[in-house]
DNA sequence: TAACCGTGGTG
DNA sequence: TCACCAAGGTT
């Protein structure tokens, strides 16, 4: 049974993989590494058509990137969001070439501070052809449904068993793919499925279907604008959110209104404000607005100044 | 361990 | 429009 399952899973990988995203083209290790750094939480889309080539292209090997500055790396990933994967790739790229070479065990690519279970399992399998089963969030999704269970030590168990040891690399990336692109959270197609005669649970989907739902909290965030010269007044945060970024000075005195917009992540819903500064500060950085583009900023710092017209 | 960390696409 | 969500990790 596990035989044959194996074997429809290979042969729709052959035809209907994602094959064309760079980082599968690829057995460099640090390409393999970089893409699954970069993907964590994020839509392979961006990642695919701007941030990954983006990164090639300015640090091509693994040397570059360790020897690239932190903020040169932040402002490379302006944008992308969950800015600690940006800086514990920087400092991981410095632990891999001060270590002369890359990691190729389970406990040593965990202990590189960004890569958890997941991330050290896929660049084994991935880059490596190594017998391990990866568990993201799309398989973990397949597995419920295909073991009809939703105790992941269940699924660990099964999913040990069914593993493909002879291509661990392609039976993984499958499953992910068919997670990705068939097995969906919502209306999977499972006519489409080559698993649907082994799947336990397609009758009862729902039943085998985690959903995360979380509260919308709205807050209020008010920020200065000092301008002199074409320079803007940014500080490096030191905060959690958006640690080590360059961030617009809060406003503790609300005079001159300038302007408002919305922005939302996770379970925040921000109301952010914009009023004219008042008292400089020394810890201020003058930026200059026409080299922003280049600046570790993030997006909404971005959205702030597109609402002001600077940018 | 539950909360936190970003952003933009999508139906 | 807006809730959900995407190759998770850390604390």
């Amino acid at each position: 049974m596990d035989k044959e399952l194996r074997k429809k899973l290979l042969a729709w990988f052959e035809k209907n993989g994602r094959h064309n995203y760079p980082w599968r083209q690829s057995t460099n290790l640090y390409y393999i590494f970089l893409s699954e750094i970069m993907l964590q939480q994020t839509q392979i889309n961006r990642v695919a058509s701007n941030y990954f080539p983006r990164f090639i292209k300015r640090f091509p090997s693994i040397v570059d990137l360790a020897n690239a500055s932190l903020d040169d790396v932040l402002a490379l990933w302006s944008g992308l969001g969950y800015y600690n994967r940006a800086q514990n790739l920087h400092k991981s790229a410095q632990i891999i070439v001060s270590q002369k070479a890359f990691p190729t065990t389970f406990e040593a690519l965990k202990k590189l501070p960004g890569v958890g279970k997941y991330t050290a399992s896929a660049i084994l399998a991935f880059g490596l052809n190594y017998p391990i089963v990866v568990i993201d969030s799309n398989i973990k999704r397949l597995y419920f449904r295909l073991f009809a269970t939703t105790s992941m030590q269940n699924v660990q168990q099964k999913a040990q068993k069914l593993l493909d040891k002879c291509y661990p690399k392609k039976y993984n990336l499958a499953l992910m793919d068919i997670g990705a692109t068939i097995c969906l959270p919502k209306n999977p197609t499972c006519l489409l499925c080559p698993l649907q005669h082994f799947c336990k649970g397609k009758d009862n989907i729902p039943a085998f279907t985690q959903t995360k739902s979380q509260k919308k909290e709205e807050k209020e965030l008010f920020f200065s604008i000092f301008l002199k010269k074409n320079q803007i007044a940014l500080i490096k945060s030191k905060e959690k959110l958006y640690n080590n970024l360059l961030v617009l000075p809060p406003s503790k005195e609300k005079r001159n209104y300038l302007a408002s917009f919305t922005h939302s992540y996770t379970k925040y819903k921000l109301n952010v404000h914009l009023y004219e500064g008042i008292e400089e500060d020394q810890s201020f950085i003058w930026y200059d607005l026409k080299n922003i583009e280049n600046a570790p900023i993030a997006s909404l710092t971005k959205k702030a100044l597109q609402a002001l017209k600077l940018i």
